[in-house]
DNA sequence: TTGGAAAGTCAACAAGGCTGACGTAACTTC
DNA sequence: GAAGTTACGTCAGCCTTGTTGACTTTCCAA
């Protein structure tokens, strides 16, 4: 869809110019996007990737390990290094498979649930803020653009997560 | 602007789920976005960051050190590192001020172009796919979004830049 | 002339990526 | 039942890119 383009001139959004100017979009927004949580986390002995293990524990309880290595696209050492703190600080439970065993499927605590919630409160309140001034249509467009943008991988990884909630 | 909602269910773009699905939306569309530099970069001795003060030299050459500083949001040091490679390689130059001698004017030389094109031309061209796959009015939509999500300090910084071209 | 801004530098450190190698338990296949 | 594979953990070492703190040089401006 969307692919209509009755006169030549439909393709102005298309130069350089443009595009620099959503590159440099993406650059800044995104380092809105992370502020929040980063503020909330420094401090505490956790960062960003902290965050984003748990924000994708929270998101599919009971994931495994190698389910949020293709997830996070980093490697099992530096995820072990996280995972391991998360752990040990009792944010997270890693219970042993049941149909197999090698497996550890994870589980946000009720404290890491608290800490979740702080993080995604902050995140949601920015993302809120950001949907309700551009409107309901700016976010298809938004959601579209960023779909479009993702590798193929990737974006089965995100359509895949989309859903399996409900 | 953009604010009427003419009956409650308007609103159902404001859910906590379809929050949640702009937050993964944007962990992995920046994924791509900076995938295709990060590919052409590994190899070279050359990293995210170096990418970043070559963007932005070749967007406002001239333009100072503690300019760019402000606009990368990191420390001196850090940035010195990245600056000084760049310049040792030749691929930057920073000029004495002729007004103030105290500030270096920075300038990116043929060879910091020629690198500075092929990063631009890979991440322009998934930018460009993805702008031509959702559409001018998606387009707009994004750049709302991203816009507004922005940190009102980094968005006076990026709309500052956004006309300073012409 | 003096205060302070702009720039650069040295040193030390931390987070969070990476590779490579190795170990162990558990599942699968022959 | 032996052999191979998978899932996970861990040790060791390295890199990039960020941080703080302390210090110097230059030089504009009050």
């Amino acid at each position: 869809m969307a692919d209509q383009t009755p006169s030549g001139e439909s393709l102005l959004f298309l130069t350089d110019e443009q595009l620099r100017k959503g590159i440099e979009a993406m650059f800044f927004a995104y380092r809105g996007f992370t502020a929040d949580p980063d503020r909330i986390l420094e401090g505490m002995d956790y960062g960003r990737a902290h965050h984003r293990a748990i924000h994708f524990i929270h998101r599919s309880p009971g994931t495994t390990v190698s389910n949020l290595l293709t997830i996070l696209g980093v490697t099992k050492q530096s995820l072990n290094r996280v995972l391991r703190t998360l752990v040990e600080d009792g944010l997270v439970e890693a219970r042993v498979g049941r149909r197999d065993k090698r497996e550890r499927h994870l589980h946000l605590t009720p404290k890491g649930q608290e800490l979740e919630r702080e993080l995604s409160d902050a995140q949601r309140a920015r993302m809120r803020a950001a949907y309700r001034a551009a409107g309901p249509q700016a976010v298809a467009g938004f959601r579209q653009v960023l779909e479009a943008m993702m590798d193929p991988e990737l974006r089965r990884q995100y359509q895949g997560l989309k859903e399996s909630g409900a």
